[in-house]
DNA sequence: GGCAATAATGTCAAAAAGTTACAACAATAA
DNA sequence: TTATTGTTGTAACTTTTTGACATTATTGCC
């Protein structure tokens, strides 16, 4: 986490002195980077020991180690204004926010997610003899975009947004079915018993939701992603692009595993499209 | 300027043991900054002393400031990595390569939107009196995202996969309407002639889309999005990410817009999807 | 090819920076 | 009040970095 943020938090939980180092470096951080233990000591008016101490307290390793994180932080542009849209913002900052914050949730889910699990999928995935996609609310949409990337594959998938298609379909489920189920909270009640009907007739059951949720365990698979997203109090934002790159990944690896022939196949769609298209005008 | 592009660049200028220096940092930058010039020398099979000259060349003022220098542009993502997925990379390759080409397009994307723009069509969307949100391909589950979000603010919003849907809807069009067309390319023909369509019935168009494209020339108002992703060769991945990013700022920008009561109507609908859900487990 | 001039590199030691151990002090609870 | 715990500073110590100088390689010229 941005250590900036970090400090500002935890202020409250400072002792007197460590405090009077925060709010030197709170109030410039620049400097800061670009000074000595002893220097940043004495404007904070404390012994070096202290401000190493403040550092330590932050989780890191001593004073060049903070600094480094430091300038980690002051290298993110505006680092540390907080991301969260204000009522008062205007166009200029949520626009920005927005995309800081998205950005940001995209290396959080990136640090969070586990190779081996990604692997695992792109397995079960090769090997399904029908690949199906659910989601709900915000998640439909991309089950939708994940249809719109397998179909591609030339393999046999579905998708639907209606429950009860969606039970339905999962009650012709066999052990060469994959469904992948998609949501965030891994809350949602309909979701959760459609994956137990799916797992009841054998399918392969994958999770594209939080661990430890309702639905990671009525799943064969779970892949994780941490996204610092509270959809119960907010629209889901950044925890659905998330899901998408995580699509992307899927797809990519489904496609490499498949080998250069099968590639010539995401070729032909691609010359198909081109008929629905004006030309390419020269750039 | 980025340290690690300025060590790729001024390489050929370097001295044998500099380069030695560069590779070692070069090829592990995460770990020369956690180490001592001790370390770092030892890896490079060059004396301590020699890292110093090294880092002094690169206008830095000595080993730590240099640690400094890449420690910042390591924070800004790995931007020099080549980020195209490649044949024989493996799964932790490719998920990388994936989620940095996604948020530097993000990134690149930022710098292009037009923010009085975006301030033009949060205008038009507030003032709509029914939203139409249209896509075909890819485009379409963003077009399915923007409606899961628009519904929430309890304006009448429509959003159509079918073509002949679409065009139905459009016929019916007037000038108290807004239909939003979502094309990466702006070159899908039956989108141009649905665009044709609503604003001969004088609803006002907007396009998210690339400037300058068929669909722009058809549109009251051109969200453009930079980003540099050719869907005519490649899955669309990027792109409507990027897209998404965009709704959800029109979306947060239309929320504020509509001033601290209407939010108050979110919560409700918030209130009502927990019912759907299995409780928040304490974590 | 050999010799000088220059640049590059390493050795060693001094200096700077950071860390640890411990003692003094302050706050708090018994 | 006294014991206990937590906070802070002093001083000794360790590590890291840098500077001075010697040595070795490289280049250009005769």
């Amino acid at each position: 986490m941005n250590i900036l943020e970090k400090i500002t938090q935890q202020k409250a939980a400072f002792s007197k002195s460590e405090r009077k180092v925060a709010e030197v470096i709170l109030s410039n951080p620049q400097t800061a980077i670009h000074s000595s233990i002893a220097t940043l000591a004495k404007m904070s008016d404390v012994s070096e020991p202290t401000v190493n101490r403040f550092c330590r307290r932050l989780d890191t390793k001593g004073f060049p180690d903070f600094k480094l994180h430091l300038a980690q932080s002051l290298a993110n542009g505006t680092p540390f204004v907080n991301r969260h849209v204000e009522e008062t913002d205007g166009p200029e900052e949520y626009t920005n926010k927005i995309f800081e914050s998205t950005m940001a949730s995209l290396e959080v889910a990136r640090q969070s997610v586990d190779i081996s699990v990604i692997n695992r999928a792109v397995d079960l995935l090769t090997q399904a003899q029908r690949i199906s996609f659910f989601g709900l609310g915000a998640s439909a949409s991309v089950a939708h975009d994940a249809l719109n990337k397998f179909f591609r594959f030339n393999v046999p998938v579905v998708y639907f947004e209606d429950i009860l298609m969606q039970r339905m379909s999962c009650m012709n489920c066999n052990e060469e079915d994959v469904v992948v189920m998609i949501s965030h909270t891994g809350r949602t009640k309909s979701l959760v018993e459609i994956a137990q009907i799916a797992r009841g007739n054998d399918a392969t059951v994958i999770g594209l939701t939080s661990q430890h949720s309702p639905l990671a365990k009525e799943c064969s698979l779970v892949v994780s992603l941490d996204v610092p997203e509270d959809t119960d109090m907010y629209m889901p934002m950044a925890s659905r692009i998330a899901q998408l790159t995580l699509i992307d990944i899927l797809a990519t690896g489904f496609t490499l595993r498949r080998g250069s022939k099968f590639r010539e196949n995401l070729k032909r769609v691609k010359e198909t499209l081109r008929g629905s298209r004006y030309e390419k005008r020269p750039e």
